[in-house]
DNA sequence: ATAAAAGGCAACCTTTCGGTTGCCTTTTTC
DNA sequence: GAAAAAGGCAACCGAAAGGTTGCCTTTTAT
């Protein structure tokens, strides 16, 4: 059935979410695959552990990302599927786009 | 020499600018090729005109669409280009994750 | 057993956003 | 040559965003 399910919002959010440097820097670190703590995704940040936690629960809520406490850490991990769907509703835009662009120059070599 | 040339800003700016529902539909709107005017586009739109123009003005900021005062209206255009930049952002971030599991995957077969 | 490391929580502040209203200019249309 | 249509400009407003600081809890290291 697979309910909307809370986690994978639909495209704005995520595009909301990839929108600040900060948080598109964030995921693209994660995105090798490897699980960080929030102190070790805080160095080399210019900006507090606080900030950089209230960006990490946005990209959360928008499903890019999600954690696990162990221990006295949290660890953050990527997750592929709202990129894949926001890829997906930008190939569909482009591809309006590109028909349009078809049906244009049909009708100019007619 | 491709100066930077304002007009397509980095993918922040791109996702920040699709990241508002309104500014969405406006572009998925545009992307079909024609070019439509500020009062076209805010009929069914339940905002003021104003609030329209403001948003067409982040999109064109980003890039993402251009306007050309023809007369006495302004007729707005998608731009294809920095759709595309969004895009192949998108697949080099998946494609880190792709290998990062491919690696993993390496490591656990062997 | 204490100290240090990692975080959560909450208050607070400033800037930006999304939106509105009012008014003035320019182009059309009749 | 008015009246109407389309926009630009600017002030203003409330809410959300991005960030900071202070303090308390839990876990780990010594």
């Amino acid at each position: 059935m697979s309910k909307p399910e809370l986690g994978d919002p639909g495209p704005v959010e995520v595009f909301a979410a990839l929108g600040d440097p900060t948080r598109l820097s964030l995921l693209t670190k994660l995105s090798d695959g490897q699980t960080r703590s929030i102190a070790t995704l805080s160095t080399d940040t210019k900006l507090t552990r606080q900030a950089v936690t209230k960006h990490l629960h946005v990209l959360e809520r928008a499903g890019l990302v999600a954690s696990v406490r162990v221990g006295r850490e949290s660890q953050f991990g990527y997750r592929p599927e709202p990129v894949a769907e926001a890829r997906s509703y930008l190939d569909r835009v482009s591809a309006q786009w590109d028909e349009a662009l078809t049906r244009l120059k049909a009708l100019v070599e007619r």
